[in-house]
Formats: C-alpha cells, sequence, structure tokens
DNA sequence: GTGAAAGCGCTAACAG
DNA sequence: CTGTTAGCGCTTTCAC
C-alpha cells in the first residue's frame, strides 16, 4: 500500500466536518466556530495533512506561487553570492523563496532557465542579462511576470533595472590614479559585448581624455588567466605603463599574480573595479572601486516585490553608488617620469 | 480582458482536435496521426501555448517537479557557492532545478525552510544540517522524499551523508607542523556544537596526543573577528604557541588578520582547515587542509538523484578526501626553541 | 489512432 | 456560520 498523502477530504472526513470547513481553517478564516476549528486542527495534526500548494493555486484567483527566480551569472562568485543572500533575506521577510541559476554569460542558458521558471510560475523574476537582447521575454514569459533586471541593462524588454554607477566609477577611478601622477594608465576589461565592461571602458576613456593622456585599453578578457597573460606581455613592452585599472575582479586577481611574479606590486599602481575578499590582506593591499552587491540584491528584490504586489509605475532604473577604498596599490606613485607622449 | 493563459481546450478548439490529442502531443506520445500532431503544433505555437505543470502534476501517477532543494550555511559563504554551483551543474543535467536557502546555523530556519521546501514539492533536498538533530524530518517531509546530507552527519533521520574526512584532514595538519617542529601547536575552532569543529578537534587531540604535546585548544569561535581578537590576546601570553592550526576558513583569515597586525605572519606558522580565494596570494602564503566543495556538491546531486530515481539500498556514508595544500605559512619552522612542558 | 468521461486536491460562488 | 456544487488545467481510463 502507497501511502497515500492524506488530503483535505480525509482530514473532513475524520474531523466530522465538511470539506469547506476544512479549508477555511487551513486558510485561516475567522468564520468558524472556534470547536469546530479544533476538531479540525485536531485531525490535521493526527493525520499530518498537509496542504497541497499545487491544487490549491490552480483554483485560486490569486496564482501565486511565492516564488521567485533569480537568474545570476554563477551562482558560485562572491559577486553574486552576495546579491543571492541579499536577494533571499529581502524575499524570505516576505515569505518569499527564491530559484536560482547560472548562466555562465551564455545567452542560450539565459532563455533555457527563464523558460524552465516560467514553468514552475515563479511570481517574478531578477535577472542578471547574459545575452545581448532580452525581446525573448515577451514571448516567454507570462504578461503579468516582472522582471527585474540587475547589473546589466536588458535590450527589448521593459522592466525595473538596478546598476551600478560603472562609468562614474571608472573616471574615479582614473582621475585617482593621475592624482597620484600616473599618466601611463591601461585599462584592461572584460569581455567586449557585456554592458558592465562598455560602462567602464567608457568612463576610463572620457576622465583620460579629459586628462589629455593617450588611452591604452585591451578588453575581452574573459578570465583571470588571461588577464595574468596579457598584463605579463605588456610588461615585456619598451615604455610599459606605471598604472593598471581592471574592469573586473577576476581580471584584477588576474592582474596581481602577474604583477607579484614579474616583481612589479611595489611599483606598478592598480585599481581595480569591484571589491573581492582579503583585498587588504595583500601586499600591497589592492585599492578598489567597490560596487555593493547587497544592496543591489536588495534593491532589486524590493523592486520585483513590489511589482509582484501590483505596482504598476513606469519601470525605474535605480542606479547603486559605487565606492574607492583607498588600500595601498592604487596609492604608489610612477617611478620612472612619464614623458605623456 | 485579462489576457488569460491559453489552455489545452484553447489549442484542441484551434486544432480542430480533441483534447487528449493535444495532450498527447504535448507529451511526446508516438500514437498520434502526423498531421494531426502537426496541427496541434502549429496552434500551439500560435497560440504560444504552455502547459501547466501544476495542473498536470496534480493529475498525473508520477508526482515529480522537477526541483530539489538545497540548504547550506549561507549561500554567500565560498563553500557553500561552490558547493551550490556543483549541485546545479549536476542537476541540470538531468533538467532538475534548485531552490536554495541559507540557514545561518540557526535550526529553527533549518526547520522553516525544510517546510517550505515540502510544500512546494521539492523531489528531495540536500540539507548541510545546522540544528543537533533532524528527527523532525520524519514529520515534515513525505515519506518518499528522500534527503542527503552534507558537510556534517544528520541525528534522527536516515539519509545518505556526504562528508569530508575532517579528523583524518586536521591529524595531517597537525603532523605537518610537527614535522616542521613545532610542538606548542594551538587550535582555534568553531562553534562548538558543530559536527565539523567535533571532527577537526578530535583529530588534532589524536595527533598532539600521539606526539606526547600538551594540547591547547580555544573553540566555540563564531567569526573571523572573534578569532582576530582571540588570536591576539594568545600571543599576548608569556609563551605563545609557535603554530596555529584553524578549524575554519573564516577563523584562519581572522587569524590571519591578527598575525599580521601583531608581525608575527613570518614566524608564527599557521595552517587552516579550507581553503580560501587568494590563500596562494597572502604574504606567507597560508597552507591549508582543502576540502573540495565542488566534488561534495556532485556526489549529494548525484545521490539524491539516485534516491529520487527509486534507488533504495541501505543509506550510504561518502567520505570525500581532503588535501594539504603547502603553501609557506605551514612550513614556517619555530623562531624560539619549544621546551615542551 | 482518437475521444468522452471521470477526477487529481483544492477554492469560488452561492445556498442554506 | 456551514455545506453544496462546480470547475481550475490537466492526465487517466476506457470505450470507439
Amino acid at each position: 500500500m502507497t501511502h497515500r498523502r492524506p488530503t483535505m477530504n480525509d482530514v473532513a472526513r475524520a474531523a466530522g466536518v465538511s470539506l469547506k470547513t476544512v479549508s477555511r481553517v487551513v486558510n485561516g478564516e475567522l468564520t468558524v466556530d472556534p470547536a469546530l476549528a479544533a476538531r479540525v486542527r485536531a485531525a490535521i495534526g493526527s493525520l499530518n495533512y498537509r496542504r497541497h500548494l499545487g491544487a490549491s493555486m490552480l483554483r485560486r484567483k490569486d496564482r501565486r506561487t511565492g516564488t521567485i527566480g533569480l537568474l545570476v551569472e554563477d551562482v558560485g562568485n562572491p559577486f553574486s553570492a552576495a546579491l543571492h543572500r541579499a536577494v533571499e533575506d529581502e524575499a524570505r521577510a516576505r515569505g518569499v523563496h527564491v530559484l536560482a541559476g547560472s548562466l555562465d554569460e551564455d545567452p542560450d542558458r539565459e532563455r533555457d532557465l527563464v523558460r524552465a521558471f516560467a514553468r514552475r510560475h515563479a511570481d517574478g523574476l531578477i535577472l542578471a542579462p547574459a545575452g545581448p537582447d532580452q525581446g525573448y521575454l515577451a514571448a516567454d514569459l507570462p504578461p503579468d511576470v516582472p522582471v527585474v533586471f540587475v547589473q546589466r541593462p536588458a535590450t527589448g524588454f521593459a522592466g525595473d533595472c538596478v546598476l551600478a554607477r560603472d562609468a562614474a566609477g571608472a573616471v574615479r577611478a582614473v582621475r585617482h590614479l593621475i592624482a597620484y601622477g600616473h599618466r601611463r594608465i591601461a585599462f584592461l576589461g572584460g569581455r567586449a559585448d557585456a554592458a558592465t565592461t562598455g560602462e567602464r571602458r567608457r568612463g576610463y576613456l572620457s576622465a583620460v581624455d579629459a586628462a589629455g593622456l593617450r588611452p591604452f585599453m585591451i578588453d575581452g578578457l574573459r578570465g583571470s588567466q588571461a588577464a595574468e597573460a596579457v598584463t605579463r606581455n605588456l610588461f615585456r613592452r619598451p615604455r610599459p605603463p606605471t598604472a593598471l585599472f581592471t574592469g573586473r575582479n577576476l581580471i584584477t586577481i588576474g592582474a596581481v599574480r602577474a604583477l607579484r611574479l614579474l616583481d612589479r606590486h611595489r611599483d606598478a599602481a592598480l585599481v581595480g573595479f569591484d571589491d573581492f575578499p582579503l583585498a587588504d590582506l595583500l601586499e600591497p593591499a589592492v585599492t578598489v572601486i567597490a560596487q555593493d552587491p547587497a544592496e543591489m540584491g536588495r534593491a532589486a528584490a524590493r523592486a520585483l516585490l513590489e511589482r509582484i504586489d501590483g505596482e504598476t509605475a513606469e519601470p525605474r532604473e535605480i542606479s547603486i553608488a559605487t565606492t574607492l577604498i583607498p588600500r595601498g596599490s592604487g596609492e604608489l606613485r610612477p617611478q620612472v617620469r612619464a614623458t605623456g607622449s
């Protein structure tokens, strides 16, 4: 005998009341005689009854599943993980649970996961876009499922959007290096098609330009190893930069490794975009433009939950400030006088 | 007009076939005339029909939701995040999705989340126990929902269990330090009630004992800051240890901070349990006993998915090896001759 | 091959 | 306050 899960009917029979009365008790309606309610509760307890959410949702007008989907680059990386955690906390305060998935910068995977979460009736989605276009959302998602974008803006679909002030942060970084006397500042950026790289690059360019310096950019870097290799080559050139501005934390770490290996970590300056754990314990400690992933997660979750609750205002763009954290590597002065041209 | 989601009935009407034929097509049954099937598929496309999973699951014999729950200490910490990622990959290969939640070492939260995931019909759970007893699972979880435990063993409930060889790793660490000449080796451990701390402490004790040394333990440390404070006090004592064995990565990091501050990082030896990002870039680089969270996640996911597929063998205990990674901090020799008593 | 009817576990609408 | 009836969207059973 397959121990069948008890149903409301079983409870009703056990308590000697009608099905509907059980339903009322389970749903916390107050229009039930306390004595009956008590009997029902006793029956629920002894049968170990649990309401079947799926069946309940099927009939209910208000079809919420109490679940939101979170699609980030990689649930395993520190930035995404911190964001995830903030989303979870914000959601939990409202009794909402989080389905999370990693995109790995793969547009196909983005679309697959969106579909999968839609099928599972997520009430809404928080998405860090991997692909260049989110137009597919209109077709793949029921019209009443809101999406909030984080980290990168979306194309082709309207939704609230939570972004770091990337360009402003990059400007800040470059100005900081200039203030410390640097004139040959190289930018090492991530994938060219990532919107964040674009913004950071734009910030770099405008700051370098404004100071009358010559830009020097390498982008399309995919990981820590690529960044390490590129940095090593960079310092083999006749007139290497005196300072590096790195566009992502993995790139920063690659650059740190390379500078170590070249024994240039005590003279080549470095400012990295994104903070990372233990940046303060390296020697020199790494100066960064810190984003605030937790704040981004909170803002995104709040925006999404409001939308789910029926907020219908125009999509907003929420921008989260970045902070320059001077720790040492960004305050090294150039060893060799830069000649500027 | 509320754009009602199209149902199978709508599709059937549009295609001029019966509801059941649509169901057959949607479920990939082969006993449908190709011409009809094509018409049905066309209708599905033009109406943008998606099957309602909840309704489908309700009637189906095989009530799978294709979702598993993952309950870890904190989705935001590197260990849990790496484990999460491995679970996700393993699950995704089977079309299964992952609901994740953080427990924060809180037993109540553990139970709440288990209930919540059970209500959402997770097909199974991977749980890193926070509380001392998992007996509640028998009542809170339907009998056919398997649980696989990771990181810590469970009490009061039978399930596969994926553990690191904690005690063996601790023995290894202590022997390593002894081999480098240390005789005053302190152990800094985490919460006393955590099973992992117990195992690591046990390993420490047995290795210290075997070498005829005097154990010196501080445990119950909750975080990086506590570890930092304790370490600082430790080195203010008349005869401080010459080596530290730290029982968790947060504790290791706290100890590193303290040693830095005291300027003892170049002479006091340190081996930490758990690897952590950038451990190799610190000065000195930190020697660790590395667990393999990804392998643990994979093993747990595989075990769970097998159980979900009906595997009914006795619960297994899967133990995952740890590795000593010598990087420098664990190979420092004692500065002051230890007198041993 | 195909379809009509029944019903999964629950809630909505309406009577009593 | 309580119960009855219908039906959510789908799969099952069993006729055709």
